[in-house]
RNA sequence: GGGCAUGUAGCUCAGCGGUAGAGCACUACGUUGACAUCGUAGUGGUCGCAGGUUCGAUCCCUGCCGUGCCCACCA
């Protein structure tokens, strides 16, 4: 027998879903959800919360569907988020700043990972996520690392990947180059210094405006438009670069804008993006004058020398000013680029790194969505990926960190190149090409890009290199669910990797959550203090709580504003269904599991039947379709509309009167005896489905509960067992519903209490449903407190409801008129939905040019209507001269 | 500058070419045997605005306004 009070952490705990995760049907349909792994750093916020419960869904309803379902765990080794934080931890405990070889930290980072990693892993478990953890993969294990050389290696060997001097966003607090995506462009405060160039044997100085003063030591041309009237005679002459004695020449460029600035601006090759293109087409020399922690170096006049960029700004100014070199300074406000992991400032650098050429891979990728080889789900999120895929440019890979896949590269003593997957065959080959024996090689200190692993999960996880069962089962049988900050990061690349190595898409469907927010709708951060955290929405109203409040919220295309209030109707629904068990456990209902439909003859057992059937089916659409806010509405307005709110109501007189005369052996009768086991028998059954259907979202308190009914299976309901003979029970129990309702609609607006009894009587045109309602008139009385009775008085008031009016009888207290009030009301809402369709049907082009169900359909309902009113204009009439 | 999404009840959101929906909140009434994490009945909406297409538009199209986001650029 269950607890009187459901708290879900009495028993969630006691749960793992361990084995199930683990069974394989090696002859089933398979089905993989591809975890996206998260960092090995990470802990569960909410977005996780969301994804994996979306995914855990997925996976419980394929496996209950039949589905060799394949539900793989990882972790992502994050390269610079790890190396960070291990570092930072190594500071504090009294390490010193570059005391550390490589080895070392490596060790260090290893040890980190061994001991504090992975914590995310057990936060998932309580969360209820059906991975199976046998199978946990890591992107820096020895299969991924056996992987990513190989792909390395065979990008390379296919022209795919190569090394370049190129600028690259670089981070100077972590020391490497970084990806494009990670940059931050935020707006600040800033001035604008203009900042007078002598010019060489010519009266005038020209002016160049420039945020970053402290660059103009890299300065290696001044540009103006060759429209620019302006400049135009100053085009060839000679400027002094302020500070120094060098000069450079004044250049006709249209990259010079002339709205901008002052219409001169300083080209500064070695650092800016489009100076360095400036550069390339005029042939100007590169002064590089920083090194890789941005400061100064020794390009640059002793003084600035080891200044940090900053300092050597406000140096430079300080000089500039003195000399009288500056003409004004502006305020303004302008982007910067920020790094996403370190939150510095970045310097664009020109370094040598390796690249893919993306562009060569993303042409299959763009196609294969084009040709819905693959689908977004929302749709939309497509015009993204083929946004980011048409402008893509090189994939820089390598990164200047320890923590990582290491490059697997290696260099002769004149820069020569040799890829190999390991250092003896980059030996063979050195000796092939040297011809000689004994080559001194150094490998490339470069690590990959995380993204670069990520970017091969789909086949990494299912062995690759290898040629695996799983390989060949799975891949192409997935489907990646994540959210849209990483479209460009993971899933295009994985599609690209993908389609690369093995030749097919890797996934049909993509589908793609929304973004967890808070209550205002802003962004959940750390700084601002708004962040919900899914482990104390747990521990407060339990995993399945959350899980079915985040599907519930998971509309397509839309972001979700998070409230814990909301996980309260969450909790609220199963703690509905948890009474609903108790309820049937009290009234004896126990799950038969050879429970025979065709001999259920109530019609309120029949009508349930049915009402469980359409709930299954429609949950197969929703969840088909990765509607999961529709699934959970699905089972919520079945559970607690259809059968709490009606069904258990309406049974109750059959299983708790029975029992009271079973109990006293007085008026027991077989008839009765069978009755009550019919109706415990589809209590218990009702209550079955319900635990199943509900098991893919909130699978403790389902496990919970069909272990109390003796089931341990959880296999998919199957309603197609229901005779279709049941649908004619639908009218029956429908008609009295409405009866019930409209009676007591009647009483509250009358002000007639519950306690007192009226008197109802029925016109009915259908006898069968007349019979229903007087073999029935028990239910009557207790839902609506009326007692059927053959002649009423005149003081009475009458309902119509579809197919009946009723005659209910009403005590002297009660207001005529107010009665008369209510029947004009109603009378007139039907009226005006009538002559809505008698409008239609006198407008001849919705005549010829509606389809034919549509217009029968207003003609259908300008019969009812009429009847109705007919009727109702009967009672009103007989209330007038009463 | 280019693009995407979004605007429906007080709030959070479904829906959709053919009679505007749910949950929460609110109002009234109720409840000592499944459940107050409850029950019953109600109140509440020109579906952002303006045009257009259509027999018919909340839904499709165009424009505008508001909101959120992405990309690019910025001397």
């Amino acid at each position: 027998m269950l607890d009187k009070t459901f708290d879900p952490k009495t028993f969630e705990k006691n749960f793992s879903f361990d084995m199930e995760a683990s069974v394989r049907k090696p002859k089933a349909e398979p089905f993989m959800v591809l975890l996206p792994p998260p960092n090995v750093t990470g802990s569960l916020h909410i977005g996780h919360a969301l994804c994996y419960t979306l995914q855990d869904i997925l996976a419980r309803y394929k496996r209950m569907r039949g589905f060799d379902v394949l539900f793989q765990p990882g972790l992502d080794h994050a390269g610079i988020v790890t190396q960070l934080l291990v570092e930072k931890q190594l500071y504090a405990n009294g390490v010193e700043k570059g005391s550390l070889t490589r080895e070392g930290l490596l060790k260090e980072i290893w040890f980190w990972k061994e001991n504090s990693g992975g914590k995310i892993l057990d936060q998932m478990k309580k969360l209820g996520v059906s991975c199976d953890f046998s199978r946990l993969r890591f992107t820096m294990d020895e299969g991924s690392k056996k992987a990513v050389t190989k792909m390395f290696v065979k990008l390379y060997e296919d022209g795919y990947l190569y090394r370049g001097k190129k600028m690259v966003n670089w981070d100077p607090l972590i020391g490497s180059a970084i990806s494009d995506l990670e940059v931050i462009e935020k707006e600040i405060e800033g001035s604008l210094w203009h900042i007078k160039y002598r010019v060489k044997g010519y009266p005038d100085d020209i002016i160049v405006a420039t945020t970053r003063p402290e660059t103009l030591f890299g300065d290696t041309a001044i540009a103006v438009n060759p429209k620019d009237g302006r400049y135009r005679h100053l085009i060839g002459k000679e400027v002094i670069v302020p500070l120094t004695d060098r000069s450079i020449p004044v250049i006709a460029d249209s990259y010079a804008d002339p709205e901008k600035g002052t219409g001169a601006v300083k080209i500064t090759p070695a650092h800016d993006f489009n100076d360095f293109e400036v550069g390339q087409r005029h042939n100007l020399p590169i002064i590089d004058i920083m090194n890789a922690k941005a400061e100064l170096n020794d390009n640059v006049p002793e003084i600035f020398r080891k200044l940090d960029r900053f300092e050597a700004r406000q140096k430079v100014v300080e000089l500039l000013e003195k000399k009288g070199l500056i003409e004004k300074v502006e305020s303004i406000k302008h982007k910067v680029p920020y790094g996403d992991r370190s939150g510095v400032i970045l310097e664009p650098r020109l370094t040598y790194q390796w690249f893919v050429n993306a562009e060569r891979l993303a042409a299959p990728a763009i196609e294969a969505v084009k040709q819905g080889k693959i689908n977004f789900i929302p749709k939309h999120w497509e015009n993204l990926y083929f946004e980011w895929l048409n402008n893509i440019r090189p994939w820089c890979v390598s990164r200047q960190i320890w923590w990582g896949h290491r490059i697997p590269a290696w260099y002769g003593p004149d820069g020569q190149i040799f890829v190999a997957e390991t250092e003896k065959d980059a030996k063979k080959k050195a000796v092939a090409f040297y011809g000689k024996n004994c080559v001194e090689l150094k490998q490339d200190d470069d690590v990959l890009d995380t993204w670069f692993s990520s970017g091969m999960w789909p086949f990494i996880t299912l062995g690759w290199p290898d040629k695996t069962k799983e390989l060949e089962r799975f891949y192409s049988n997935m489907i990646v669910v994540t959210g849209f900050d990483i479209i460009f990061f993971w899933v295009s690349r994985m599609i690209m990797l993908g389609i690369y190595n093995m030749k097919k898409v890797p996934f049909p469907n993509v589908y793609i959550h929304s973004l967890v927010r808070d209550e205002k709708g802003q962004k959940m951060s750390k700084s601002k203090g708004n962040v919900i955290d899914p482990l104390d929405l747990c521990n407060t109203y339990g995993a399945d709580a959350v899980r079915y409040t985040l599907a519930s919220l998971a509309s397509p295309g839309r972001d979700i504003k998070m409230n814990s209030r909301l996980v309260e109707t969450g909790r609220n629904f199963l703690t509905k269904i948890w009474n609903v068990l108790r309820f049937a456990q009290m009234n004896g209902c126990t799950y038969n599991k050879d429970i025979d439909f065709s001999g259920i003859k109530h019609p309120v057992a029949q009508w349930i039947v049915v009402q469980v059937k359409k709930m299954v089916k429609d949950l197969e659409i929703a969840l088909d379709n990765y509607r999961f806010d529709e699934a959970t509405k699905i089972i919520y307005q079945c559970v607690w509309g259809s059968f709490c709110d009606w069904y258990m109501e309406l049974i109750k007189p059959i299983l708790q009167k029975t029992s009271l005369d079973s109990d006293t052996k007085e008026g027991y009768n077989l008839q009765q005896a069978l009755l009550k086991k019919d109706i415990r028998d589809v209590t218990a059954w009702c209550i079955l489905q319900f635990v199943r259907a509900l098991y893919p979202i909130s699978p403790f308190i389902s496990k919970k509960l069909s272990g109390e009914l003796g089931v341990t299976d959880m296999s998919w309901p199957d309603v197609d067992v229901i005779p279709e003979s049941f649908n004619d029970s639908v009218r029956k129990v429908e008609l009295m519903k409405e009866a019930i309702s409209a009676i007591r609609s009647v009483r509250q607006f009358l002000h007639i209490s519950v306690g007192d009894k009226l008197n109802v009587s029925f016109e009915i045109q259908d006898a069968e449903i007349s019979a229903f309602i007087s073999e029935n008139q028990e239910l009557l009385n207790r839902m609506a407190g009326v007692v059927l009775t053959e002649n009423i008085g005149s003081r009475a008031v009458s309902i119509v409801v579809s197919g009946a009016t009723l005659k209910v009888s009403i005590p002297n207290t009660v207001d005529i008129e107010n009665e008369k009030k209510r029947l004009m009301m109603e009378c007139n809402k039907l009226k005006k939905q009538r002559d809505d369709s008698v409008a239609r049907l006198s407008n001849e082009d919705f005549i010829s040019k509606a389809p034919a169900d549509v217009v029968d359909e207003h003609k259908q309902r300008v019969e009812e209507m009429n009847e109705k009113i007919e009727r109702f204009n009967f009672i009103i009439k007989g209330l007038e001269t009463a």
